[in-house]
DNA sequence: CTTGCTTTGTAGTAAAATTACAAAAATTAT
DNA sequence: ATAATTTTTGTAATTTTACTACAAAGCAAG
């Protein structure tokens, strides 16, 4: 009984690798052998039988089989199904680096794999909450400022385009002065969109402090952790950067997922609260190209 | 014997559901009968016995063991395992619309499974060759020169990043005027690289002709079917954007994956063939931010 | 119409998973 | 520390599920 309420706990809608794995502290000796087994290699695990699996992690038969119901599976079938889903392409498991060998095929399909991987974390790690927040603060705005330097300035750009398309006033000004320019003349009604993939950068962070020094709002898409989390008043947060080379993937592809989410975040609520807002004057400068 | 052989041609790397329903008017009536059956509601089927699956079908038992041997599978239980493996969370499937009813859990979600089911498919349509051929000829380039519009404007800009990163002498003009400039003063070595989403933009087409007078290498990123398309002499292809509300997902992400892609593609290679390359005498100015 | 071939189904067999129950281990109270 | 209770694990039997061999039906060519 006790069991079934513990597990009921990790039980959820996420995959059942990321399951098992988070659930592998709780386990007791026998479920963690299974476990281990079974995480060893979850593509291989799908193929073997439980007469197989039982005996590779020396367990009896009926302990798998209540390993399996244990995590909101019918039985050990039923079990091999959801870790068959879990397992596809391998794409959870951990980011594929990208080795000097690697041919053009295999480079390619590890680029797009670790980009999905990294949506698909980001989808079990987003905050609904934050994003409404977030429109809310974009709709509310007079004006916009989005700023982001380096690498991230085409996703500031990005930004500038999705928010325009919506009908938000947003501007990306795109040298080092006008953005200081900006963020020390704060107007009732801006807001700051600061974009960075450390959330250390100098020169955003001074950005930020010069902001922050009249109390203006400031929403962030930075690490979790990092400086300009910590100025802002509002964080969008993407998982922090798998510190793996800058090769194997570039988590930009989930920034831009965000702005994705935010454009579509925006005009819904627009739609709902059609006139109460300004007209889109701006929408028609920018066709959809 | 014959039919193992038709049916050979059909199985591929791709997805059971997608062989499926291409193999339906190649089957014969009994096997038609189970592949309806099953292509109704691939996900359902997963939960099915081979009985009920059979009963269902209107045919017997080893009808449809014989069919699941037919698509590459060992039996039953190895046909369900793949066949949930291809139906996973129906990503594949539809993309779903963005409707103004949405709560921001539901566009949120779905706007990441749209672009993921985007990314999947471009892992499927996606030419290594292409992508070699891009490498190769990024590399030999002098100077490459990059031009994106409107929405794609952030993409072009990525691209500069990236292949900055990547050690090549690359350079986004970002005006009208310097980006017809650059066109009609082609010198050996140079490269373009268009970027548009839809491949007919008047002013990108103007860029593209005015290369095209000096003979001038173009890359393009852009539709198969587009005018832009025409005029480049290396194509790589992003699927059609799906014709869905521009709300629904955009197909940027996929062509920022791309961009790592030809990257990783860059850096493999300058790795293997070091020495005969310049000095990525660039490579300072930008560091990762 | 008959011969040879392919396709489908029936019945029996083998294998796999589940359940019931008993033994062992661990925990608690005395 | 030890007995009693609870939890956990394994053995053996049962049931379900899938597979194979073979026979019947359907189909095409001679």
């Amino acid at each position: 009984m006790s069991q079934t309420n513990k597990v009921a706990a990790w039980s959820s809608e996420l995959n059942l690798i990321c399951e098992m794995r988070s659930a592998l502290s709780h386990l007791n000796k026998t479920e963690k052998k299974i476990a281990q087994n079974i995480l060893a290699d979850p593509e291989a695990a799908t193929q073997k039988s439980i007469a197989v699996l039982a005996k590779n992690s020396g367990v009896s038969e009926p302990s798998v089989n209540r390993f399996c119901k244990r995590f909101d599976t019918t039985g050990f079938p039923d079990f091999k199904l959801k870790l068959a889903k879990a397992a596809v392409s391998g794409i959870w498991e951990t980011v594929h680096p990208i080795k000097p060998e690697d041919d053009t095929g295999k480079y390619t399909t590890k680029i797009i794999n670790n980009t999905i991987a990294n949506l698909m974390a980001f989808k079990q790690s987003v905050s609904y909450q934050q994003i409404q927040l977030a429109v809310d603060a974009l709709i509310r705005a007079k004006r916009i400022f989005i700023v982001g330097l380096g690498g991230s300035s085409a996703t500031a750009r990005d930004a500038e385009c999705k928010f325009f398309q919506s009908g938000l006033s947003a501007c990306y000004p795109v040298d080092l002065i006008m953005q200081r320019m900006v963020a020390s003349n704060y107007a009732v009604g801006d807001l700051y969109f600061l974009i960075s993939q450390t959330g250390e950068t100098k020169e955003i962070i001074e950005v930020a402090e010069l902001a922050k020094l009249n109390n203006a709002p400031i929403i962030c898409l930075a690490p979790e952790i990092s400086r300009l989390s910590r100025l802002s008043t509002l964080k969008l947060q993407i998982g922090r950067v798998n510190s793996l080379d800058r090769l194997s993937f570039s988590s930009q592809a989930t920034y831009q997922v965000m702005l994705d989410i935010l454009a579509a975040g925006i005009s819904v609520q627009k739609n709902t609260t059609a006139g109460i807002l300004n007209k889109d004057c701006f929408k028609e400068c920018y066709k959809v190209i």
